[in-house]
This record gives C-alpha cells, sequence and structure tokens, in this order.
DNA sequence: CCACCTAATATTGTCGACATTTTTTCTTAA
DNA sequence: TTAAGAAAAAATGTCGACAATATTAGGTGG
C-alpha cells in the first residue's frame, strides 16, 4: 500500500504520529463513530500536550473524519448510509474523471505496471487463496494507480488524500468487502484496456459503471438487511 | 452572496477572523501567491499569538490555498495555467454531478428560486449596466446554487468549501472575467430548464459542456498571449 | 576562487498556564 | 414536581516560553 499518499508517508512529528495513530483508530472503530472527542482524555492518553494533540485533530479534519464547532469541540464523523451512498457519489464524478485523464496522461511505462498488477490479482485470484486479499488491498490498489494515473494534484488530493480514509472508514465498520470480487476484476480488466487504448471517453465511462455498480451492490445489500 | 458557505459564516473565534481576513488577502494577491509565510512575522501584524495565528494557517491549508511543510513552513500556493486547468477538470466532473444530482432531489421550491435569480440576471443584463455583475457575482450565485441543490453534503464541502476559494484567487489574479457573459446567460438557461424537467442525465452533460467552454476559452487566451 | 564543514541565527514544533465559553449541577420559585 | 435561573465545574481558545529543526553566515582547507 502507500504508495504516494501525502498522509502515510513519513511521519516526522509528533502530531503526525498521533494523527496516523488516532487515523488507524477511527477508521477501526476503535474510536467509535459518532463519539465526542475530548481533548484533555486524549491528550493524557497519548502523553502529548493539547497543542499537538489540536495540531492531529485539524489534520483529521482535513479529511473530513472528525468535525469541530467554535467552542464546543469534536466528533468524530457519524456513519450513516446516507453518506456513504454521498461518497460513492462523489467517487463516481471524480474517479470517472481521474480514468479519463489517465487514459490521457498515463505514460506507457505506468500502463505496463497497471497491466503487471493486474495479472499478479489473477493469479492470486486463481489461487484461490488471495481472495480477500484481492477484495481489499488489491481493488485499493487498482483504484489508487488510476487516480495517480491522471496527473492531477488536485484529484489526487481530494481522492488519495481525503475521500480515501473514509471509504476505508466504511468498509471497515460496515464490513463491505463486497462480494463481486469475479465481476469486479473483469470490470478492472476493461478499464485498463480502454486507457492502454487512450480512449478517455470509454474509459471514464466504464470505471463510472463499475463505482455505480459497487453502489447498487450496496443498495441492495441494505435493502435485504430491512 | 454569503448563502451556506461554512467559511464566510459568523467568525466567533478570533482565529476565524484572522483567517478570513487572510483569505482575502491571498484571493486579491495582497499576500502574494507562491510567497513563504513567516509565522512570527504576520503573527505581530495581526497582534495574535503564534497559536492562534497557525490555527487560521490549517484553515486555510484546508482550502489548499496555501501549503505546509514539517519544520519548513508554510507557502501561499503557486498560480500556473497548469493549476488552473487542473481545477477546471475537477469542477466539470464535480458541478456536472452536483447538477444531476439537483435535477434528482432540488425541491420545488429551490428550482423556482433559480429561475427567479435567472430572471433577475436577464434584466440585469438587458439593462446593460450590470454586465460585470452577472459576469462575476452573478455566475458564482448561479453555481453555488445548484451546488447546494444536490443536497449532497460531500459535494458541497469540496465545492464550496474547498475549490471555490481557489477559483476566486484564480479569477482574480488572472483578471479573467470571462467575456462569454451572453453565451453563459443561455448555458444557465437551458441548465435549469434540464433541472426542471428533472433531466439529470442531460442537467449533467449542459454543466459539462459550460464548464469545459470555459476551460477552452482560457486555454485560447492562454493561446493568445504566447 | 570554490567547496565543504562549523557556528550562529532564525523558524517551526511542543509545552504548560491562563482566559473565555459552554455544560452541568444545584438551588429556588411557581 | 417541574421549570427557570445561578453558581460551579469542565471544556475549548489563546498566550508566551522553551526545545528541536532548518537556514544562513562565516571560516577553513583544497
Amino acid at each position: 500500500m502507500a504508495l504516494n499518499n501525502p498522509t502515510t508517508q513519513a511521519a516526522v512529528t509528533t502530531a503526525d504520529k498521533v494523527f496516523e495513530q488516532m487515523l488507524h483508530a477511527i477508521v477501526d472503530g476503535t474510536i467509535k463513530s459518532g463519539s465526542k472527542i475530548s481533548e484533555p482524555e486524549l491528550a493524557k492518553n497519548y502523553q502529548i500536550s493539547r497543542s499537538t494533540l489540536r495540531e492531529a485533530l485539524n489534520r483529521l479534519e482535513k479529511c473530513h473524519l472528525i468535525e469541530r464547532k467554535a467552542n464546543v469541540g469534536s466528533r468524530v464523523v457519524e456513519c450513516s448510509i446516507a453518506g456513504l451512498l454521498e461518497i460513492y457519489v462523489v467517487r463516481e464524478a471524480l474517479e470517472g474523471m481521474a480514468c479519463r485523464e489517465a487514459a490521457n496522461n498515463m505514460t506507457d511505462e505506468e500502463i505496463n505496471e497497471m497491466k503487471a498488477m493486474l495479472a499478479q490479482h489473477a493469479s492470486a485470484k486463481a489461487l484461490q487463496d488471495g481472495v480477500s486479499y484481492y477484495q481489499e488491498e488489491g481493488d485499493l490498489d487498482f483504484h489508487y494507480k488510476v487516480i495517480l494515473g491522471s496527473h492531477n494534484q488536485q484529484l489526487i488530493n481530494i481522492l488519495c488524500g481525503q475521500l480515501y480514509h473514509l471509504v476505508r472508514m466504511y468498509r471497515c465498520q460496515f464490513g463491505m468487502n463486497s462480494p463481486r470480487a469475479t465481476k469486479a476484476f473483469d470490470e478492472h480488466s476493461r478499464i485498463i484496456e480502454a486507457i492502454a487504448d487512450r480512449d478517455g471517453e470509454l474509459a471514464e465511462m466504464l470505471m463510472r459503471r463499475h463505482i455505480a455498480a459497487s453502489r447498487k451492490n450496496i443498495e441492495k445489500k441494505i435493502a435485504q438487511q430491512q
């Protein structure tokens, strides 16, 4: 994983380290979604001053993982179906565009790397021992590479720097490792083909359908639960 | 203006006020783009402590108006043609989707408000005394209302909370009040029609073309200057 | 004269204390 | 008993000082 994500690169400062710890804790639910954040309490837990903690909180706020109100305090963002669907709408728009731009701007080398990655996923899938790997890390890797391939810093920042963590949080907390592994793999293949053909229009359409399919899958799942 | 923008609502805290002052200063170029930010100097200028200033800087960073490096400091974001075009790509994707969602989710009342606003712009345009008004405030108002009409908090946050300020900065510093007033007005009309018809697909397509046209207009302008 | 290393300076990161605001608790009156 | 208001407690916002890091200035050797 890791790659170029600015939020996962070497943490040099204390606030960075605490930010990463809290990031994990929020993503995996150790710090419950919707809960209030007590600055004095957390500062004591992490054995740092409140100033440093607040610095970390600011980074979390940048990722939209916590929300602050003046003179009142911070809360971990609430996980809701509506919120999850909102994110999918944004992803459909942004990753679709990223895919179009990737088709235009990726280097041949980057495209070859993607093909190699897909081949690796294919063998892992065939072996049947990497299903969960493919579903989680593999899927994220794929989307990550496409986004970086857009070579558009704004797109990269918004998707990898902000939304990425929210997506992971929802995956963890709602426990939805989409059971679309095989289908998703085929869709990934076709997207890479379109990129390799430098067909931006098709690439965008396929990516949008790919993400929309995920969203509809979730909607169906939710409907069944009720 | 103002509306629901979280960054323009009543500033209660000192850091908020300083944030807004710096926001304006950066947008209009008083604080030059690309320049380094000296914390001790600015803290003295605004007569506040460094802690408070840093709080304001964090807000500016959330809007992508400044960039921070650990142990080195902050810089105002650099204005470049490439950067401007990147923003247009993101806007095309996000505002296009916002427009689709607006067609689905806007209340009839909101639609009527938009129609009223457009009529007002039309009369101002007819009188020929509000051309600049239409180009600046009016255009922003239109896009603002569409975005809010999506009823998607993520879209609203990203577009109105972050990109909005960057867009204004580029408009100010590059001095491009697009000379597309008449054309833009017609495009706005058609977009509202599509929204009123609840035709999300068409609404998205029209908004994307509208923004792409702006982008191409800028590209043409740049090409002429060289 | 230039490159490299070292010392001095300035800047950023972190800390603990105080000021202000909000929340809670307790009292009092209807 | 409940509601409203006042006092107490706790939380957030702001401040100035110290520590750690980066930048600059100066000196030495090639």
